[in-house]
DNA sequence: GTATAGATTAACCAAGTGGTTAAATATGGA
DNA sequence: TCCATATTTAACCACTTGGTTAATCTATAC
């Protein structure tokens, strides 16, 4: 065999058409900008990868990997109700704030390459561990049988989540300038989001007995 | 003067060049597409408007106002609070699930045009009408003084209420694959949203005595 | 050493890219 | 009618694009 085991090449290109289609977007990254990033010649992308169309394919794995194993992160379903829901949104949004790229580039890419997107997701998604849905569903609808919270169906819970936990992230760069805030004000405003959205939530989802009407502390 | 007054040419060529980048994107876009798609000579999109760029920052404009439009739409807030907020939702996710794709376009441009959406959105946001955020929390902060909901940050509040309203309508591809839905499904479910979003929001900002525990009725 | 395989490069290419131009065609006022 | 101007077109251009190629380098197995 006269295979060197180095060929870190291979990794170095993945990870500079990574930084660049980030940046640019698939039709607005250029091989050569790609073979700078990773300091090699621009020959050496198509001997690895034959096309760009391969490359993106690859990147793309990774990157719904990420998005994937940041909405997945480290969630405790065995744990009560509000410490369960509370640590849901803080894993989330601690997580998208350090990963807003890949966030930002995957729904951009959604719609702009839907074809090629859609399908790769799916894939991700089959052979990864247990269902989200169907444990989030477990749990919420346990939950409402120990009148814990009150009733809700658990898809359109899943997805007001995952709203409130990312879509900020999104928007910044418009709702600071909506709200005409300095960077500082909108420091801030990020780093009261997790706290925000979960007694947004946990106040919207909580059990109130009616006749007795209270049930944890008002805020 | 000599001024045929038809040039409709160039409203076409600003249909068609909104068509194609909101299909392809800006980087996508090509210059030759949006011509056929006009009907018109390649050139003259350089003799209405200079450059790509240019043609770019013109859309930019429209797609800004039509999402702004959608967002300011038609809201009363002069409203009872609870309506109020209905009214708000319900007329979002209207105009934003006829609008999927300038709000999937924009979105995706904020990032990968930062530099120009941005001060775009400034631009077009000062010759509107009242600031959206000043008048939402007026009444917001009414309310919370009349004790019809609890104490809330209206720029959280906000923030909130659209990303329930729009992420949605960002992520459909998506979410029906991870919840392994038909076409059917995603219709009936995009169909509940703006009841189940407007409920989820109400459900969380309501006023509630904690003595005797009710304001309004249960679900 | 040297044969052999993979790894790397500079130079190249055809097909597109946004953009230009000069000539042709309308259009309307005199 | 004829002229001046605005509009439209086909042909063109310089440059960039993704992709190729043939030659060179590098490392190892023998």
């Amino acid at each position: 065999m006269v295979r060197p085991v180095d060929s870190k090449t291979e990794e170095q290109i993945l990870q500079a058409a990574y930084t660049v289609m980030l940046r640019h977007g698939k039709a607005g990254a250029r091989m050569q900008e790609i073979a700078d990033e990773a300091g090699v010649n621009k020959a050496l992308l198509h001997y690895y990868f034959r096309t760009k169309d391969k490359i993106y394919t690859a990147i793309l794995g990774k990157v719904i990997r990420e998005v994937l194993g940041t909405l997945l992160r480290k969630i405790d379903f065995e744990a009560p109700i509000e410490e369960f829901v509370r640590g849901f949104v803080a894993g989330h949004i601690e997580a998208i704030r350090h990963n807003q790229r890949i966030f930002q580039f995957f729904l951009a890419e959604i719609w702009l390459n839907r074809e090629e997107v859609v399908p790769a997701f799916r894939e991700v998604l089959s052979d990864g561990r247990g269902n989200l849905l169907e444990l989030f569903s477990a749990r919420i609808n346990r939950a409402v049988r120990e009148k814990e919270i009150r009733p809700i169906d658990p898809r359109h819970l899943l997805i007001n989540v995952i709203s409130l936990d990312v879509f900020y992230f999104l928007g910044t760069p418009i709702f600071s300038a909506v709200m005409e805030m300095t960077d500082q004000q909108v420091n801030a405003m990020s780093a009261e989001r997790a706290d925000q959205v979960a007694d947004f939530i946990w106040e919207s989802i909580r059990y109130r007995d009616v006749k007795t009407g209270r049930k944890g502390d008002e805020q």
